[in-house]
DNA sequence: CTTTACAAACCAACTAGTCGGTTTTATAAA
DNA sequence: TTTATAAAACCGACTAGTTGGTTTGTAAAG
């Protein structure tokens, strides 16, 4: 076999095998003899690939960035013909995504944040400039802010198991989350650049007594 | 000293260096030994009071769990008259509290997943629970459920240093949620009973094209 | 022959938990 | 009050096992 491909071979079968254990056992049982347990490579396969355990977990974050990156960009794409709000739609597209998926990238952010808190800056950065555009394109940005909190707030309580939901609760959940038309009923002007912005006591009702 | 109050200081000493542990140097770092020398105490007197790990990661969410029971029962006593949700309310108002102490509650549950997810079940239980008296009350069901979504959104995010958020916004945010009246725009009747439950694709637009 | 990929034995540091012994507090008889 | 005894709190060295990482060996690819 190619050398370059038994080196991908086993690199995958590594980091398959750091996400079972994570998703079976638990962030804290992820240790190199876990992996090399679990993916049938030996302890000096695994460390051939990956020099530290902090790669290892570096190399999750990337790949599992990457791959909602990818569904974002793709979303994103089509997302500017279906919505108003195509950034905030993309995101809670892929944030429902990434609560779909079982072995998911929070996982991994999980096992990062344990072991290295600070490996979690990679993700945070981007995932302010992506607030950042929600912020921007949006009428009424704390409302987008609170929709996209919402997504997160699903997505997180679900990975803790902690989600008191079930799963058509949960997809009806998202559904109303995306669908702009449920929301526009209670958007507020951007920001009434003369008042001060101190936190708005009950910036004037709209309709409905 | 007395015998019992000399108890309740070493415990209580073990279990807030426990926090500090985790707080700076991440959940996978809190070790026993960690807490003997950070509370001060020895090994021994540690396991004098904690039989094992697992018993103190028990006793750090049973007295976060308690602490933050209190604020909801007070918060709710006095939540009747402030908010048609009153359950709601409270949960939300708690979120908030939890969100703003840095050395939170979350943060025990972050430790306990870690070393044993099984842990979870008990807070999960409770929260079930809280989400059926919130849906149970709501005229929108589903609204209240995101509402909810959204204040734990904030809550974890922040938890995780993930927050792209200010101090400001964080504070406003939680303020619109709290605030029904900005709410009740675009609530939905309950369940339109004749209709069947799948996932409503676009559930009668009402107000503004 | 050199480099890459992997295997297996190995190591020092650290882990949760144990154990014998010391100090402090509690009880209560003298 | 003093003294005797027990009980609880506490200490720190120790064990058996695990951790991340290294070293040495081997076989295949280039």
């Amino acid at each position: 076999m190619d050398n370059a491909t038994r080196s991908e071979r086993s690199r995958n079968a590594a980091l398959e095998a750091a996400i079972v254990i994570i998703a079976r056992d638990g962030p804290g049982r992820l240790t190199l003899d876990a992996i090399a347990r679990e993916s049938g490579l030996s302890k000096g396969g695994v460390m051939h690939q990956f020099r530290t355990k902090e790669a290892v977990l570096k190399a999750l974050l990337d790949r599992q960035m990457a791959h909602f990156e990818e569904f974002s960009n793709q979303y994103h794409a089509k997302a500017g013909a279906i919505s108003a709000n195509p950034e905030l739609a993309t995101q809670l597209a892929t944030v429902r995504e990434a609560a779909s998926a079982p072995n998911s990238a929070a996982l991994a952010l999980v096992a990062a944040m344990v072991e290295n808190p600070q490996l979690m800056s990679l993700p945070r950065e981007r995932e302010m400039k992506r607030v950042a555009a929600i912020k921007a394109e949006a009428a009424d940005p704390d409302l987008a802010l609170l929709r996209w909190a919402a997504a997160r707030g699903l997505l997180l309580s679900g990975l803790f198991g902690m989600s008191p939901l079930s799963k058509a609760e949960h997809d009806r959940l998202f559904a109303r989350l995306l669908d702009d038309k449920q929301w526009t009923a209670l958007e507020q002007p951007a920001a009434p650049r003369s008042a001060k912005s101190g936190t708005p006591k009950a910036a004037t009702p709209r309709k409905r007594a």
